[in-house]
RNA sequence: GCGUCGGUGCCCGAGUGGACUAAGGGAGUGGCCUGCAAAGCCAUGAUUCACGGGUUCAAAUCCCGUCCGGCGCUCCA
């Protein structure tokens, strides 16, 4: 049984989907204005690991992730760049897609984009001022009331009394609003912002109601789980659960949030400055590095990201896979029974509110115990625990087989007649001349290793 | 200010009352293996979990206080 930590109900709860057998989720996406950092990655990490697992535990599991294309944030990088809105939003679309693809994040089931849901969203504005849940104020927009709605701050655990309190302390609350909690279902347009016709004047929608409408159109009114970045729970989700219940739908069953990345112990953002590009640390580290990394904490705990951080996955990447590469060359990478035992513990770790942590221990025991196997010659019990880290690290997304060798034919070809020729001079016991052949080969990038099948190669 | 989460070895980071005699990874050190390396294996490393009290037969884990920090209350992954 998966459980898993319910934001809504502040604790760790057993996951009985909807439909047995399979998971409907829907995950916030980008507002794409601006390149994807770091802390994007580990959000959009968070929720593939967890999609990932399901489907290895069996689910069938329909993945929504949208894009936000209009907004604040769009219509004023627009007019800073002089682009107009739908091309902004368009190139940093391409470039979030990219760079997410770069990283290894599968592809969402769907990837709606709020542009494309204007009807829906209007008719779901509609019905909520029929309902008396949302009101109108002329040449402003249309609010949602949040008055009727008694839960509301329960996702971050407050109380709207607490929370009327604490509005205005930071914010100018709008005088024409009803209750300083209400929020803009739709905005009337400024001139020279792009708009949308509406029974309410020409404006365009709000943040919040672009995710209710693409996910129940997707999901229907009722799905599994809705996630997103901790730093949305308040106000997004929280609004997004108040338009839902507003108008009577199920929504999302369940809410889990992933945690911020931090870099010298504050949040990576925009706002801050302090952000580093996916693409840029992409350049310097390996996506599989960042992976681990980012596995080797929960989900739910802030991390740092350093150098020494990103250097000590760099080694715990190496480890993997120089067991994988010893596995190989010593014939064992063909059918073998997994261990049992390394998989249950696997899945009780993982069961428990995705504890990639722990998940990983089990791999790594595993290296050790296959690794001691090998040199104990006993190639049964070492195939067993190879085939089983393949499978328990790719339900992580980390793939050890078929690594990148996409080296020139030209520098292969050198590699394997240099090699050829230390081989001979080892077997002379010309040790000299083997050495200095195998300097040549570090100066250029590659590490060898002899093993008792034979010396292999890598580039560094 | 209010709310909330957290402070674990040199570093990253699990663990939230009893097998913790504190996982796993990285770095270090010693040994084995190796022609030498690389890889690997073994060993070693917190008598202790920010600090001070308290509860308990038993606490890193619960309670109180103090200090420090993150996040939210505003756009944000």
């Amino acid at each position: 049984m998966i459980s898993f930590y319910d934001t809504r109900r502040r604790a760790v709860v057993s996951f009985e989907p909807v439909v047995p057998g399979q998971v409907s989720m829907y995950v916030c996406g980008p507002t794409v204005y601006d390149d994807p950092h770091v802390g994007h990655a580990r959000t959009a990490l968070t929720f593939d690991m967890i999609r990932r697992y399901l489907q290895w535990r069996g689910f069938d599991v329909v993945f929504v992730s949208n894009i936000t294309d209009i907004d604040d944030n769009i219509i004023n990088r627009a007019a800073e760049t002089g682009a107009t809105e739908p091309e902004l939003a368009a190139r940093y679309e391409q470039v979030y897609i990219e760079q997410m693809d770069r990283f290894g994040i599968a592809h969402p089931d769907h990837r709606p984009h709020a542009t494309g849901y204007i009807e829906q969203m209007l008719d779901f504005i509609g019905e909520l001022v029929d309902r008396g849940a949302a009101y109108a104020i002329e040449g402003k927009g249309v609010y949602f009331s949040v008055a009727a709605h008694d839960r509301y701050g329960d996702l971050i655990g407050r109380t709207p009394e607490e929370l009327r309190e604490g509005a205005g302390a930071r914010v100018e609350v709008d005088v024409d609003k009803a209750d300083p909690l209400d929020f803009a279902l739709w905005k009337a347009a400024k001139p020279g912002e792009p708009d949308w016709d509406s029974p309410w004047g020409p404006g365009r929608p709000g943040w919040h109601i672009e995710c209710v409408a693409m996910a129940t159109d997707l999901l229907g009114e009722t799905f599994d789980i809705h996630g997103g970045g901790d730093d949305l729970a308040f106000p997004h989700h929280q609004n997004e659960v108040a338009e839902a219940e507003g108008a009577e739908l199920g929504f999302a069953r369940h809410w889990i949030h992933g945690a911020m990345l931090n870099v010298n112990g504050e949040k990576m953002a925009k706002s801050l400055g302090n952000f580093t590009t996916l693409s840029d640390l992409l350049d310097v580290y390996e996506p599989q590095v960042l992976r681990l990394l980012m596995l080797q904490t929960h989900y739910r705990t802030v991390m740092e990201l350093s150098n020494d951080a990103l250097a000590g996955a760099s080694g715990a990447l190496d480890r993997l896979r120089a067991w994988h590469r010893r596995a190989v060359a010593a014939g064992l990478d063909q059918p073998a029974a997994p261990d049992a035992d390394a998989v249950a513990r696997f899945t009780a770790a993982m069961d428990d509110d995705f504890g990639t942590p722990a998940a990983l221990a089990v791999v790594f025991d595993l290296v050790r115990e296959g690794n001691a196997a090998l040199d104990a010659g006993d190639t049964g019990r070492a195939a067993s625990a190879h085939v089983t880290v393949c499978d328990l690290a790719g339900a992580l997304g980390l793939i050890l087989a078929g690594e990148a060798r996409d080296e020139d034919d030209a520098l292969v070809a050198q590699a394997e007649k240099l090699l050829a020729e230390r081989d001979e001079a080892r077997k002379a016991r010309d040790f000299a001349a083997a050495d200095l052949i195998r300097d040549q080969l570090a100066a250029e990038g590659i590490v060898i290793e002899d093993t008792p099948g034979g010396t292999i190669w890598r580039k560094t």
